[in-house]
DNA sequence: GGAGAGTGTGAAATCCTTTGCGGAGGGTTG
DNA sequence: CAACCCTCCGCAAAGGATTTCACACTCTCC
């Protein structure tokens, strides 16, 4: 049925050994018979049988990729970087969705190791220590987490935390409430920490509300209690949160920025799509998967030398129609 | 490194084709001899190699994906169907983004073509030749398009528009704008196809605005001749366009619905989170992504009986905020 | 002209699994 | 007791590509 290379050693009138090192190490073989075989190779248009190769340099060729949900706009982007710099290095990626669920994601990097040259490992929900049973079986990446000294790309969210504060307090505001995302999150935390930071050096005042879920509703949900809590601007978890916040502000009424300014993170398409649009700390979500890939890649020529590279990506705030000037009281 | 059914066999002490066997056709092995080699395999964790097994029967386990634009909210949609439903059947997906450019697409296909048992290609963008070229190729399902007698899930848009222009109708919109999408599209001929049916089964005036690429910004510059053309309701192609309209017109002060009725197509997940919220014609995305595995699974299993099915989806109009009664001249 | 170095090629082993074929052993039947 | 049948299992080949090893040939130089 397919070409294989056997076909293109009989056309080409040479072994089946002359034909791989034709392809594969071309200065091995007579430029005359690298000629004539290539050549042939492209009549049949034939390619390796990727499985057969693998088989016997251990390498497949193939990465694994696993995200929480696709559905968050966040990790689309994120999977389209990873997407292409992989296709560049002639590396095809195997995607799987875990729905949120921390058990299907150990679950399916034991699956996908043995498919797999490596894994990156999107948002990795489960616990630190099932994260480094399993960066034991396989090479791993991880993306916008960090554990021990496991390769990782994450994003400075402690400086996008202060670029977001300073814009606000440098906007009038005093009083700034914080929707929190799952106690859970990793990124939670550091934007915790990185807010907590930069509202002491700016000497302002902190209102934490929360956890909700990463979600629209989540939002919706958080938007009373930041209401009730008499402050003039709200730094949410996330972009999604911000949207929910939106929503309910608009529904009850309350005019943003004039009366509340809201600010989110992540910079998803949809924050400049909406009205008002939506103030953010913008995460460079290709770059991310980018780097993801070419640190995988690295990793596997090099494991000593990349084993325990961690990269932190810049963030850059986009201020948008969401934040104005603190009301005067 | 890994184990290997050598060491299975070692280990349960018969040779590796009883391991084989006891765990891939238990009924040809005494039941004595299958339980200890399932010990040992579950001991060893031992999960036979896909390459070598594909190598073989020549079923590689995998599934191809190729989508032309992970970014458009639409598309994460299905994935997350195609995901779940190949991972159920214990198929791995490789995915593949396109950047819409129909040249990668033909030569992606190609290139997974040999690591895969099929492929579904969703909305591609290639012209019906290519199609059926990579089609000769290797087992294919298209998503949300038809081309001859191929295999293929797509959705009812002809009955969508229905819904749609039935909706307006009854608000009493009587001159209608659709904007277009781009005019190389399937779904947008079909949508067009439905619209106008509808249109004069309704007696309606029917403008035809662009066509403009299906982005925020499309909508955005469609805006302004919409609003020339003195309608009282919009038609976008689809979602993303829709809310490039809403906030042109939120931006020229126009007030929707009052002014002007604002209807999408898709329902992705953005369209309940804006304000006004949108009406639109939901389709099922997941549904779609199922429905294709399980199409293209059936196909390999009985290539005659599955060989040209073709499956259309039913559409569901979701009535939100952004429709209302036609304005009294 | 023959030894030695160097280049280009083929044969064969290998990766891991599956499967057709046949052998061994036990049981049944005439 | 012989012939036969069944059941269960091992041997060996196959699948496609890579890589080691060794052979054959050319060229150089003494």
């Amino acid at each position: 049925m397919a070409v294989t290379i056997k076909d293109v050693a009989r056309a080409a009138g040479v072994s089946p050994s002359t034909v791989c090192r034709a392809l594969s190490t071309p200065e091995l073989v007579r430029a005359e018979t690298r000629e004539r075989v290539q050549r042939s190779a492209a009549e049949l248009d034939y390619s390796p049988n990727r499985a057969a190769r693998g088989l016997i340099t251990g390498r497949t060729g193939n990465l694994g990729l696993i995200v929480p949900d696709l559905g968050n706009p966040f990790f689309p982007g994120v999977v389209k970087g990873i997407q292409a710099r992989a296709r560049e290095a002639d590396y095809a990626v195997f995607l799987a969705d875990t729905d949120e669920d921390p058990a299907a994601e150990a679950q399916l990097v034991r699956t996908l190791a043995k498919q797999v040259d490596g894994i990156v490992l999107c948002s990795p929900r489960m616990s630190e220590q099932e994260l480094r049973g399993v960066a034991a079986l396989t090479p791993v990446v991880l993306l916008n987490r960090r554990v021990g000294r496991l390769p990782a790309i994450t994003f400075d969210n402690v400086d996008g935390m202060r670029q977001a504060v300073t814009h606000l307090t440098a906007l009038g505001h005093r009083r700034i409430a914080y929707v929190a995302g799952p106690r859970a999150s990793w990124s939670n935390r550091e934007r915790v920490r990185g807010l907590r930071l930069a509202i002491a050096a700016a000497g302002a005042e902190l209102i934490e509300v929360g956890p909700v879920q990463p979600q629209f509703d989540g939002g919706v949900a958080a938007a009373d209690q930041v209401l009730a809590a008499g402050v003039t601007a709200v730094i949410a978890y996330n972009d999604v949160i911000a949207l929910g916040l939106l929503s309910r502000l608009n529904v009850r009424g309350i005019a943003v920025p004039a009366a509340i300014s809201v600010l989110g993170f992540d910079d998803i398409a949809l924050s400049a799509m909406v009205h008002p649009s939506l103030t953010t700390v913008g995460l460079p979500m290709k770059s991310c998967g980018r780097a993801g890939v070419d640190l995988l890649l690295g990793l596997l020529q090099d494991p000593d030398r990349f084993g325990s590279t961690r990269r932190e990506l810049g963030t850059q705030l986009m201020v948008r129609g969401s934040t104005g000037p603190a009301p005067s009281a």
